[in-house]
RNA sequence: GGUCGCGUGGCCGAGUGGCUAGGCAGAGCUCUGCAAAAGCUUCUACGGCGGUUCGAAUCCGUCCGCGACCUCCA
């Protein structure tokens, strides 16, 4: 695999496919953005990860990347029959508020979760409410084309009559005949749908609905899975590059997504598909329901039941990135504090560079570093080998550190940027916080630590002893080195 | 039940027809007043059973176990 070349495992195909966008140098990138009922718990920022390392490397590799990701705040109903209630009014009834309210509750507590974990912001974050027109366009263009049916003032998808001609199931694999057979018995009722696989791209509203708009069949809301067709289609075009979301989002919502614009008479509208996995707890996926999810506050503060401490963001990023984003990962308490030492280890080793005194011949293999990084990259967004790959590298740090290995001073540099440029920009990494006053304590430091020093050489022990005691207990650890002390602030 | 996927050492997790993943933990050594850090060395491994092959953890079959989806899900 060249290291120039970036392949991504396409959802759709099965298989790495080398990535070569529509329109280079542009590069559309759509993520299905949060339904904002509720708040965002830790299964849903992997996900939102995932995507944010796409958009990061791509940015790193000079496209120009537009980032749209939505949010949903209307549509998304607690289930699909003919009575089923939106979401957000459903919550907005129990906390006794106007949805609005609600929307804008959780909208802000997603953002406060983004920027806890360093997630980019989007370059458009369209919000369903905000293109009701567009969705209306689409619901008639579906219905002009003969891919929808209008029934009571709702919406249908024929899903039927789109299996005809095109495949339905292309993306989640699915037959549906197969599936006519595992969901009769679901079919009782006073179904409005002509066949079961129908889904609502318009649903009319009933009289105590709060969120509703005129259509040319009535007031209702639009379905859960135009907003995604038509926003990205507003903004990326009929065809773009790369639809993202989770593993669950696959079917039938992409599924759907995917028949909507060809049944509106678009092409098929992306070319690469990818998915997320779950986030699981004791080896299920984490959800609400199971009552294993956590709340980023309640892993911040360690107050949920299943964590033995809290832990910082940046920890939780970056045992994310040490799993595969296609993989289920596991959370543990065991495997985050693994998780935190080595960054730690790593987060140092960078300190470290800014210490190495250069000289006049370089030692140490810096091109394959840097390569290998590329590669596994490249190799469909593979962090956890690019991290193996830091770390090998740190390796090498450590001994240009000790003079055991040596840099000139171009290679250094070299070196330094590689690392900033994966660590912070790729893997979106944050550096640990600086002081206020970096100076101040800094000197303040070297008096103490002087203060040390004459005590270790009258052999006074227990005053050296007494002063990194102390030191330690308000976080910050002395190490003694062959040529003096150093410090560090622990978190 | 259907579809798809997974099963790797004490834990987490990559990868792959022959060659070290990496992190954390463990052991030894170097360094040290002690410690910490770092470096070097090192120990545990590919679910069971068959098959293909010169060679399989990797491919095929089968069995066991686990998970996701199957119109709420990131």
């Amino acid at each position: 695999m060249s290291n120039k070349q970036l392949f991504i495992y396409n959802s759709l195909t099965s298989k790495k496919e080398k990535f070569v966008p529509i329109n280079p140098p542009f590069v559309g990138l759509y993520v299905c953005g949060p339904t904002v009922y509720s708040e965002a718990h830790l299964g849903n920022v992997r996900t939102f990860l995932t995507f944010d390392i796409v958009y990061r490397y791509l940015t790193h590799l000079n496209y120009k990347v537009r980032y749209v990701r939505n949010i949903t705040d209307v549509g998304h109903l607690v289930d699909d029959v003919d009575f089923g209630e939106d979401k957000i009014e459903k919550r907005a009834r129990l906390e006794k508020i106007e949805p609005m309210e609600i929307v804008q509750k959780y909208t802000n507590s997603f953002h406060f979760t983004t920027q806890l974990f360093n997630l980019k912001n989007p370059d458009i974050e369209p919000s369903a409410t905000g293109h009701i027109i567009e969705q209306i366009e689409m619901v008639q263009k579906i219905i002009t084309h003969g891919y929808g049916y209008e029934i009571n003032g709702s919406v249908y998808f024929d899903v039927k009559k789109y299996a005809e001609k095109f495949n339905y199931g292309e993306l989640s694999g699915r037959k549906l005949d197969e599936l006519l057979e595992q969901t009769r018995e679901n079919l009782e009722g006073g179904e409005e749908k002509r066949f079961f696989a129908d889904f609502a791209i318009w649903k009319k509203a009933s009289p105590e609905t709060i969120m509703k708009w005129n259509s040319p069949w009535g007031t209702g809301v639009p379905g859960w899975h135009l907003e995604c067709s038509a926003m990205s289609t507003k903004y990326l075009g009929q065809q773009f590059d790369i639809h993202g979301g989770g593993m669950d989002l696959k079917f039938p919502h992409h599924e759907c997504e995917i028949a909507q614009s060809v049944g509106s008479g678009s092409p098929s509208p992306v070319k690469y598909w990818m998915h997320g996995n779950m986030l699981t707890v004791n080896g299920s996926k984490m959800s609400k329901s199971l009552g294993n999810s956590f709340l980023p506050l309640e892993l911040i503060s360690g107050s949920h039941p299943l964590l033995e401490k809290g832990y910082d963001p940046m920890t939780v990023r970056f045992f994310f990135l040490q799993a595969q984003y296609r993989s289920t990962v596991d959370f543990s308490n065991e495997a985050l504090q693994a998780s935190e030492k080595g960054l730690k280890r790593l987060m140092s080793g960078i300190k470290l560079l800014e210490n190495i005194k250069p000289s006049y011949s370089t030692s140490i293999n810096l091109t394959s570093i840097i390569e290998n990084c590329y590669s596994s990259m490249n190799d469909d967004f593979n962090t956890p080998i690019t991290i193996a790959h830091l770390f090998d590298g740190l390796k090498q740090i450590n001994l240009l550190n000790e003079g055991k290995e040596t840099i000139t001073i171009n290679d250094l540099k070299t070196l330094k940027n590689h690392y900033s440029t994966f660590i912070f920009e790729i893997l979106g990494l944050m550096p640990e916080k600086e002081t206020s006053n970096p100076e101040l304590l800094n000197e303040t430091l070297n008096i103490i630590l002087s203060l040390r020093k004459k005590a270790k050489e009258n052999k006074d022990y227990s005053t050296s002893d007494f002063i990194r005691d102390e030191l330690s207990k308000i976080n910050i650890t002395l190490k003694d080195n062959k040529d003096g002390t150093t410090w560090k602030i622990e978190n």
